[in-house]
This record gives C-alpha cells, sequence and structure tokens, in this order.
RNA sequence: GGGCGUUUAGCUCAGUUGGCUAGAGCGCCACGUUGACAUCGUGGAGGUCACUGGUUCGAGUCCAGUAACGCCCA
C-alpha cells in the first residue's frame, strides 16, 4: 500500500473494493512474513497443524469452513502476542489421487496403468499434484489463511517420508505391525483393497439362489439333499464346507426368548408384527426341528456333500453361525470369500480357497469357469445347475451390497496378504488420553465415537495394492523348509542383519497358517516367510537384500498412516528438532467429525507413540455445511459451492465472515444454493431436478446457460452459469457497512491531534461506548476461548453495526460539528474504530488491514491505551513489549484488553432511556405517517435525574429523529393534540398539532394497551398465587412486583391519552 | 439393530444454571435518497417453541414417551 499519500480526506470509493484491496493486502501481509514463526522461546507459543486437503482436487466450501475457523483463530492469538504457528501442507490421499489421474488416463489416452508401468504412472501423480498443490494453496492464500507458508509440508516430501518409515520401523520391531492372510474390501477396479471407512452400502435388486447339495452315502432316513442359498452363487466354487447349527433347539428357544423381550417394549403397532413372527417361528420350529437335529448329528458324525459343479467332496459341519430361523437352517461357507464364513472357516480350520483374480475373473481353482468374469460366472453356474436339476428356486430380493466409494463398484470380499497394525495398548493409550482430560474434544459429545471406535481394538490394516503412497520398506523371502528357513537367516547373519538388531534394519518370521506339512506342499505354501524391515527404505542394505532374493512389497501405506503423524512428522520427528520441542504439543486441531476415527484417534496415538505426548489439546469438530434440501454438498451432486466464485463475488471476508457465523455449537447448517444466470445475473433456487443437468434455462430472461455437467458441444458453447448462495450477502453487507463507518471516521479526522483524555469527564454516549467495547472485547475474548464462533461473530456484528454505526457515529454528526466538541469526538472516534478493527480481524482480516491502513495514515498516534493515561489496562504478559496502536500491520497489533471497570450497567441503562425514547418518538412519526422532514416538537416528563441525562443529549433527538425536545422535567405542561408513550420512567409527549390522525393514534395506543393488560394479567395472577410468592426466590418476586407497578403506571397514561382522545 | 443429533417466524438460525411480553438476519409491508453506507435508513406485520404426558410456584429450556428428518456404527 502506498503510505506515500497525503493523509487529508481521503477519496474513498462507497463501496469496498475487495477484488483490489485484497490483491494488496495479501501483498503487504507477503512483504512483511508475520505469518512465519520462528522458535522463541522467549515468546510463549501457539500453534496449530492444518488438516492437509486432498491434492486429489480443488478446496471446496467444507475446507472454507474449516481453514476460516482456523486462521480466526490463530489471527486471534497471534495479536495475543503467542507466538503462532500455522502449518501448511497437502496430502497425497493414495487412493483418491491415483484414482482420478487414472481415470483420466483412461479417458484421455485409453490406457491403463499397467500399460504405463510403475514408475511413469507415479511420474504424473506427481504432476498432478505439483498443479493441484499450487491451486490448494493459493485457495488457501485467496481466503487469508495465515499459514507458515515456509514451512509447508506434503505427507510424500522427504520430511514426511522419514517419520513414515521411522514409525513402521518402530512398530515392526516392537511387533505391533504384522503381516496376516485377512478378508479385506477387494475393489475390482481399481484393484486394490479398501478400508471398511471407504465403502458404502446400497441397496440393488438381486435373486436368493436356493441350490442343493447331493448327500454322500446317506444312511437310510437320511435326506439326499441339503439346501443352501446365497445370494451370489458362483461363490460356491470356493465353498469348502456347509453348515448346520450344532443345537437347533437352543438357537430356536434364543430367538423365542428375544422375540419375547422385544413384544415387552415394542410399540402397539409393532406388537402385531411380532406376535406374527412367534406364530411363525413356532410353525417353523414344529417343522423343521427333527430334521435340523438330525443334520447336525450328521455334521457330527462326519458327513460329506458333494459340491456341484466343482467336483469336490465338503464337509458336513456344525457351527452357530447357521440360523435355524433362515432359510433352509443351512448355510454353504465360503471362507476366502465372505467375512462371516472366513470367520467360520477359521473356527472350524477349513481350508481357504480363494478362486478370484485380483482384477475380479475367476482364477484357475474355479476349474470350467476360470477367466470368466463374476457377472458371467454367476450365469453360467446358475444355467449348469438349472440343467443338473440342483437348483431348487430363485427369490427375488434386496441385496444390501457393499461398493467401493471411490470407484463405484461393487466389493468383492478377498482373501490377500495385508500388513496389519496392532491396535491392543496404542488404542489403550489414546483412549486414556481423552480419558483423562489431556485431549479435550469440543463439543464433548463427540469424544463417544472416538472412544467406541478405538475401544472395539480392530487391528489396522494398512496395505494398499496402489502405487502412488509410501511404498512398504519390507523385503520378504519365503522358506519352504527348515533349512531354507536357517538358510536365510544364514543370509541375514552375513549380512549383519540379526533379528535382535537395532537401528538399520529388523526381522520378523511370520508362519504359514498351514501347520500341516503334506498340505503346505499341495497348496505349495511356505513353511515360514522371512521380513526384513528397514528404517531407511534407501538405505544400501535393500539392494543386498535383493541380491539375496529377497523381494520388497510392492504395496504401498494407507494414507492415513501418513497422515497420522501429521502433526509431528511436519516438525521434524524423528529429529529432536527445536520445532519438535517448541511448537509440539500443538494447541487445537480444527476439523469435521467424519474423520475423528479416522484421522484424530490415529494421531493421538502416534503421537503417544512416537512423541510420548499426545499431539493436541484440544480438538474443536466443525459443523457440515449442507445444501438447502439438507444434503452433503459435493460436486458429484452439483450442490458443490466453489469457494473462489464466492471470494470472486463477495470477498473473501465475507465467505470468512459468514463460515464463521454458521459455526454453531450443535448442528449442521443448511445453505440453500442458487444458480446465478450469467445473462442477466438473476439468481433462483437450485432443484434436485435442474442441479444435474448440462444446461438450465434462467426463468428471467429465458436465456440457458450451462453447469458443470456440460459435455456436448452445445452445451459447452454456452456461458457457465455459478453455482452460489445468498446467504453471503449479509456479510457482504456488513463488510460494506463497516467500510462506510470508516469512511465517515476517516472523511472526519482532519485535523486530528492526540490528546489526552479524562475518562471520568466523558459524557454518557462516550461511557456508553467505552462499556460496551469493554463488554464486547471480553464477550468476544471469552467465546472464541470456548470454540463459539457463531456467538462471538453475532456479538461483534450487533455492536459494529447497532451500536457503534446506528447510534454512536450518528451521535457524533453533531459534535465534529461543534468546534468545542471536535477534538475529543476525534479521539474517541479513532480509538474506537481502532479497536473495533482489532475485534473484527481475525475473522474478517482484508478489510479491516485496509481500514487499518488508512487509519494509521489519518491518525497514527491513536488508540484507547494512549488516550486514557493512567487507566490501568491490564496488560496481559503476552502483550508486553508488542508495539501497540500504531502497528504497521493490523495482524500484529495488541488484541484490546479493556479494563472490565470500564463496563458500566448503569450508564448503559441510562443510555437505553434515550434509544427507548427516540424510538417512541420515530413509532409515532411513522404510525402518524409524518414525513422525516417535518421537525417534530416534544416534550419529556421525568424525575430530575433523568433530566440531567436527557437534557444534554436533546441534540441528538434532532439529529436522529428531526424532533426538538420543547419541555422536560416533573412540571410540563403536555402540547395538545399529543402522541403519548409511556417508557420506563420517562412520558414522552409528541405535539401533533397540525399533523394529527386521530384514528391511528387511537389504534397505536390502544395496542399499546392491551399488550400491557395482558402483561400485567400474567403478573398479577403470579403474585396472587400463594405458592409463587412463597416458593419463588424473593428476587424474582420483587421484580414482577416492581414490573407491575411500572407496567400500571404507563396504563395509567396512556388510558389518560385514549380519553382524551375520545 | 446400536449410538448421536435435529424439530422455535415464510427461509436460515440464536435462545446460558428453568424466571419480565421468545430473539436475529434474510424475505414481506409502509415510508424515506442533498455528504459514511439503497450492499442504506425508519417503522411495522409475522411464532400453539413438532406432538403427548410428567416434574415444578413457573418449562422453548429438565424428565419420559410418540412422530418426522439427518448422521455414524454394525
Amino acid at each position: 500500500m502506498d503510505i506515500s499519500q497525503p493523509t487529508s480526506a481521503p477519496e474513498l470509493a462507497n463501496r469496498y473494493d475487495f477484488l483490489t484491496q485484497e490483491a494488496e493486502i495479501l501483498r503487504l501481509w507477503d512483504q512483511r512474513q508475520d505469518f512465519h514463526a520462528e522458535v522463541d522461546p522467549s515468546k510463549k507459543p501457539y500453534s496449530m497443524v492444518i488438516p492437509p486437503p486432498n491434492v486429489t482436487g480443488a478446496l471446496h466450501l467444507g475446507h472454507a469452513l474449516n481453514n476460516s475457523l482456523q486462521d480466526t483463530l490463530v489471527r486471534w492469538r497471534r495479536m495475543q502476542g503467542f507466538n503462532a504457528m500455522w502449518m501448511a501442507g497437502t496430502d497425497h490421499a493414495g487412493i483418491a489421487t491415483q484414482a482420478v489421474v487414472e481415470k483420466r488416463l483412461k479417458e484421455e489416452e485409453g490406457k491403463t496403468r499397467h500399460d504405463l508401468g510403475r514408475e511413469a504412472l507415479v511420474q504424473r501423480i506427481w504432476k498432478w499434484k505439483d498443479q493441484y498443490e499450487q491451486r490448494i494453496l493459493g485457495q488457501l492464500k485467496s481466503l487469508g489463511a495465515s499459514c507458515d507458508w515456509p514451512r509447508t509440508r506434503f505427507t510424500l516430501d522427504p520430511m514426511c517420508a522419514r517419520a513414515v518409515f521411522a514409525t513402521f520401523f518402530d512398530l515392526f520391531r516392537k511387533a505391533w505391525i504384522y503381516r496376516g492372510k485377512k478378508l479385506v474390501n477387494w475393489d475390482t477396479f481399481l484393484q486394490t483393497a479398501v478400508s471398511d471407512d471407504e465403502v458404502f452400502n446400497e441397496t440393488v435388486k438381486g435373486n436368493f439362489w436356493h441350490i442343493r447339495y447331493p448327500v454322500i452315502e446317506p444312511q437310510p432316513g437320511e435326506p439326499t439333499h441339503i439346501i443352501v442359498a446365497t445370494t451370489r452363487p458362483e461363490t460356491m466354487l470356493g465353498d469348502t464346507a456347509v453348515a448346520v447349527h450344532p443345537d437347533p433347539a437352543k438357537a430356536f428357544d434364543k430367538v423365542r426368548t428375544d422375540l419375547l423381550e422385544k413384544l415387552e417394549k415394542v410399540s402397539e403397532k409393532e406388537r402385531v408384527e411380532v406376535k406374527a413372527q412367534l406364530d411363525a417361528l413356532a410353525e417353523r420350529r414344529a417343522e423343521m426341528l427333527a430334521g435340523l437335529e438330525q443334520l447336525a448329528h450328521m455334521a457330527r458324525s462326519g458327513r460329506k456333500l458333494q459340491l456341484p459343479l466343482a467336483k469336490r467332496t465338503i464337509p458336513l459341519i456344525a457351527d452357530v453361525w447357521a440360523k435355524p430361523e433362515l432359510g433352509s437352517g443351512c448355510v454353504k461357507i465360503t471362507p476366502a470369500h465372505d467375512p462371516n464364513d472366513y470367520e467360520v472357516g477359521r473356527r472350524a480350520g477349513l481350508e481357504m480357497l480363494n478362486i478370484m483374480h485380483p482384477d475380479g475373473t475367476m482364477n484357475v481353482e474355479a476349474g470350467a469357469y476360470a477367466g470368466l468374469t463374476i457377472k458371467e460366472a454367476r450365469k453360467q453356474v446358475v444355467a449348469a445347475l438349472e440343467e443338473s436339476g440342483l437348483l431348487d428356486r430363485v427369490e427375488d430380493r434386496d441385496i444390501e451390497l457393499p461398493h467401493s466409494d471411490r470407484s463405484k463398484t461393487p466389493i468383492e470380499p478377498l482373501l490377500a496378504n495385508q500388513w496389519f497394525v496392532k491396535m491392543d495398548q496404542l488404542a489403550e493409550n489414546a483412549i486414556t488420553a481423552v480419558n483423562d482430560g489431556r485431549v479435550q474434544i469440543h463439543p464433548p459429545r463427540y469424544a463417544r465415537s472416538y472412544l467406541d471406535w478405538l475401544g472395539e481394538k480392530r487391528d489396522w490394516p494398512v496395505s494398499r495394492q496402489l502405487w502412488w503412497g509410501h511404498q512398504i520398506p519390507v523385503w520378504s523371502k519365503p522358506a519352504r523348509d527348515r533349512q531354507e528357513l536357517k538358510q536365510i537367516h544364514d543370509q541375514l547373519f552375513d549380512l549383519g542383519i540379526d533379528k535382535s538388531v537395532g537401528n538399520r534394519a529388523a526381522v520378523q518370521e511370520e508362519p504359514s497358517d498351514e501347520s500341516n506339512a503334506t498340505k503346505r506342499a499341495q497348496l505349495n505354501l511356505p513353511l515360514a516367510t522371512v521380513h526384513v524391515c528397514l528404517s531407511d527404505p534407501a538405505d544400501p542394505l535393500s539392494h543386498a537384500l535383493e541380491a539375496a532374493g529377497f523381494v520388497r512389497d510392492a504395496d504401498v501405506l494407507d494414507t492415513w498412516f501418513s497422515s497420522a503423524l501429521w502433526p509431528h512428522s511436519t516438525l521434524g520427528w524423528p529429529e529432536q528438532t527445536p520445532e519438535l520441542k517448541y511448537f509440539y504439543p500443538t494447541n487445537v486441531l480444527v476439523t469435521s467429525r467424519d474423520i475423528i476415527t479416522l484421522w484424530v484417534a490415529r494421531m493421538v496415538l502416534t503421537g503417544l507413540n512416537n512423541v510420548d505426548d499426545i499431539p493436541f489439546h484440544d480438538v474443536y469438530i466443525h459443523p457440515k455445511i449442507l445444501d438447502g434440501f439438507g444434503e452433503t454438498m459435493s460436486k458429484s451432486k452439483g450442490n458443490g459451492i466453489d469457494p473462489l466464485e464466492i471470494i470472486n463475488k463477495f470477498g473473501a471476508d465475507a465467505l470468512r465472515l459468514s463460515m464463521v457465523q454458521l459455526a454453531t455449537e450443535t448442528q449442521d447448517v443448511r445453505l440453500p444454493v442458487q444458480f446465478e444466470c450469467p445473462h442477466c445475473g438473476h439468481s433462483f433456487e437450485q432443484t434436485k431436478k435442474n442441479r444435474v443437468l448440462p444446461a438450465v434455462g434462467c426463468p428471467k430472461c429465458g436465456a440457458e446457460f450451462s453447469t458443470q455437467w456440460a459435455e456436448k458441444p452445445e452445451h459447452r458453447s454456452l456461458a457457465r452459469g455459478a453455482v452460489t448462495s445468498e446467504r453471503f450477502e449479509v456479510a457482504r453487507n456488513f463488510v460494506n457497512k463497516l467500510w462506510n463507518a470508516a469512511r465517515f471516521v476517516l472523511k472526519h479526522l482532519e485535523g486530528y491531534e492526540p490528546a489526552p483524555i479524562q475518562l471520568n469527564k466523558l459524557p454518557v454516549e462516550d461511557r456508553w461506548l467505552l462499556s460496551r467495547l469493554a463488554s464486547v472485547t471480553a464477550e468476544v475474548t471469552q467465546c472464541l476461548q470456548q470454540f463459539k464462533f457463531a456467538e462471538a461473530a453475532r456479538s461483534l456484528y450487533q455492536f459494529a453495526w447497532d451500536d457503534f454505526c446506528s447510534f454512536y457515529l450518528e451521535i457524533n454528526k453533531d459534535r465534529l460539528q461543534d468546534p468545542a466538541q471536535r477534538s475529543q469526538a476525534q479521539q474517541l472516534l479513532a480509538a474506537a474504530l481502532d479497536t473495533l478493527l482489532r475485534l473484527l480481524h481475525p475473522p474478517m482480516p482484508f478489510v479491516t488491514e485496509s481500514i487499518w491502513q488508512l487509519l494509521n495514515q489519518a491518525a497514527p498516534v491513536r488508540g484507547l491505551d494512549q488516550l486514557f493515561a493512567g487507566v490501568s489496562a491490564g496488560k496481559s504478559e503476552f502483550e508486553q513489549g508488542i508495539p501497540g496502536p500504531s502497528s504497521p500491520s493490523l495482524m500484529i497489533a495488541a488484541w484490546p484488553a479493556l479494563p472490565s471497570t470500564w463496563v458500566d450497567p448503569q450508564c448503559e441503562q441510562q443510555f437505553a432511556i434515550f434509544q427507548s425514547a427516540l424510538a417512541a418518538i420515530r413509532e409515532i412519526r411513522n404510525r402518524q405517517n409524518i414525513g422525516p422532514k417535518e421537525t417534530l416538537s416534544f416534550s419529556l416528563r421525568c424525575e430530575p435525574a433523568i433530566q440531567a441525562l436527557l437534557q444534554p443529549m436533546a441534540g441528538y433527538f434532532k439529529t436522529m429523529a428531526n424532533a426538538e425536545l420543547k419541555e422536560i422535567g416533573l412540571a410540563i405542561v403536555p402540547p395538545q393534540p399529543n402522541a403519548v408513550a409511556s417508557l420506563a420512567g420517562v412520558d414522552l409527549f409528541v405535539d401533533l398539532a397540525g399533523f394529527i390522525d386521530v384514528e391511528a393514534e387511537k389504534q397505536r395506543l390502544r395496542k399499546e394497551r392491551d399488550e400491557l393488560t395482558k402483561a400485567n394479567a400474567g403478573r398479577q395472577a403470579k403474585l396472587t398465587n400463594e405458592s409463587f410468592v412463597q416458593r419463588a426466590p424473593a428476587n424474582v418476586v420483587e421484580e414482577v412486583r416492581q414490573s407491575l407497578a411500572q407496567a400500571t403506571a404507563r396504563l395509567e397514561v396512556i388510558e389518560q391519552a385514549l380519553r382524551t382522545l375520545g
């Protein structure tokens, strides 16, 4: 900003030109480098890490909310004198980013990742990352985020990678990381396992196939077939057993007991249904129990079944997973392709037969069906069963089918080798950290989902079959027999790697889950696999290992593994850097509730494990932004709002303030979404229907415009319509209001000279303002401490608009014209604006900084601290040494700390009398339909004390209501005819000579009378109620008495006036 | 099935430990533009606090139940 401009009466536009100004302010901040914090033991640190946005795509409104709140906090703390450091950075988002790049590769070049190869694909993703990282950081800067940019990190950069490998190594060495075979959610499209959290369920129409499995050599009286039912008939090729309940009678009883219990609890309506279920159960029991018991007996005596099509023999087993109350009571067991069957398989020691290739086609185990896709295999299996007469029947049925969140394809459960983090101790520690209050979650109810989730202590699968990410630093070699195993250990010994050795390498031996040697040979399974983990994968040892026949795991780690380390990895851990010592633990983490378990919990457990300390003291969970229909916003729905669109249209401050206003304590918030016509500018409601169209017609001008869905040339050629929301107008208008208030002040600062002022000699209006300013400062400070963002914003909004603009500035219009009062008015205006700017700076930094720069020219020495020499400003320890009011940038100006002694309730009460008198005059003017140019005259009947207060303010009635005070005191003679208003402590008479509209006046008085009468009836009822008088607290009773007395007096005045009017 | 949450003005939301006639912004109606601001000013209309019951002198607020909606987990 050009500071050489003359200081007198700057010509300022009557609207805040945010486009130009924001760019200038960003330059100013960029030059000053105040966002950057260095370790400085003489100052108290305040630190925070950004939830790193995915480099998958641009930021959306949720990020705008998240980062607006963080920036509000960090700017506030910086102003309080803390050495504030907000760590910036982005996340590589493994699966999401690889998926978008692969999708583009397919669309644009028709290639798959295998065509390109690992290295080339990763290169492409890095390019994508560079592009989007830039874009994201740019968006954050446009938003005004005061991140410590020089520290910007990326979860795949060398510093973060070092922490990832150090952590993996440590956990591996403790055997808290292990490799195991588990059923994973397999995404056949992306060909990777996805975590439970990346899976969503969708109900689809499907079938329930009932298949007959022949019994081998049935004894007389035994059934020749057993019927099992499945929604996925092709999986029968992988069946290794059929199960029946070991004690069907007991199982029936249990179901019955449960239903009876339910019957007790449910409503009348449901009772009928439950009763029907009980009846059906009884009938079923009668019909089927004997048969099922026979089957259980057959299972115990080792009866076998013929698996159709596969021509294999499988056992009939007894297992509780089989539910006598469902279907035939028997269930086929496919351990390698169903989570429940997997558990059964483990219990019964069944073979786990994998029949699927990673791409979803059948493998050699599927025999004749090898090579087919799941869909084709299903078709052919069903046809073959039908042909052989083994298909009993087919039912239509709705099926809850898990889908991959990333590729939207159905998940196939698949048995695979995966690395797991053992959660037991890690989770326990993270639970304790929240239970004992070291980590506090706000609002506290979210602690529950954190604790419940960790309480399950489910091991964390961290392998991802991807190429984009931290490749697992483990080299493995299988050993077929003892001799080979010994050879491997000898090799390791020669390399200097020994089981117990420390810092470079660690060894684990994974035994086969198949203990039977013959079976191992049949299935080509090793006796054991030896894993070597390197703490640094670039260690030359890796070459030696590879030369010795070890092969590095091709998989990468789950993205959350690296994000879990974010609070300490970004500070240089495992090095004990000065930054880590100074800034860790960070103060607060601000995030959204959907990643409490995925991210927050994991940061706590890795922080405790690695640094032996919690990562943050507070976690603030903010609401989610929904559209007008209560649905989450997303690009894929078409209801997503681009923050840059809002910044360009309304300004960054408007976006930020809106976000802060939305951040209420309890709930998610709806933001109705509109389309904006690019032709005529008309905004209209987005509907579920029009938000998915490639082109939309404007209801006003009729012209069509394109949307994000435009693909065909005829749509693409149309102008693009913005997706926006008029909710941002409120904040935009507020920015403008502030700008214009500042414009007014600046305009009247000509000839400003700083001068001392004596607090005890100030008129009531000044003391009122200072009192309000002190209250608001205290309120806002407290709100921010408690993460009550919306409340802080409300308090500021109300003060700035209603108190400062509507009253204080209006009052000063008079005083600035009076040479005797002008200088003092200038001091106070400059000081008040100065304080207001500081208070508003955290949520709306641009406009406040713009004004601050102008104020620095017009009144370089100013502010409440200087003016009121001798008044203790109650400075906190952090303010000392911070340059005060004339700070060259508002962002490093001191946060106001006004003495609580300035809060003067009596003064505020007195001022309220003036305000209500003013409002009464204005109402009478409006009701009487008297134009603003007509000067009114009025009289006030009141006690001498109020007279002394109001008399000096007489002039303000003139400027603010164009009304002249004729008479004031107890002995006034009301003008005739008049309009009367009876207020607390004051009766007000407006001279209506020449104006009176009798009917309108009577109407107004009657309304007033009715309201007072109604209220008094309530008060009287209370006071005649003996138990109220006896039991309610004395002060409450007294208050009711007083308000009754006062209202009765006012009622009397009004009724008198009504009588006079006839 | 389990857990959490929501329901207050046409819309979006506030409403502290229960206590004066339940608030704000937007929208609506009326009036208003000569120097801070029409992105504005002044005034007004608008509410059975989802429903039922309970506790209490007193319930939007506390308790129980019902209904609708949303989210998370299984």
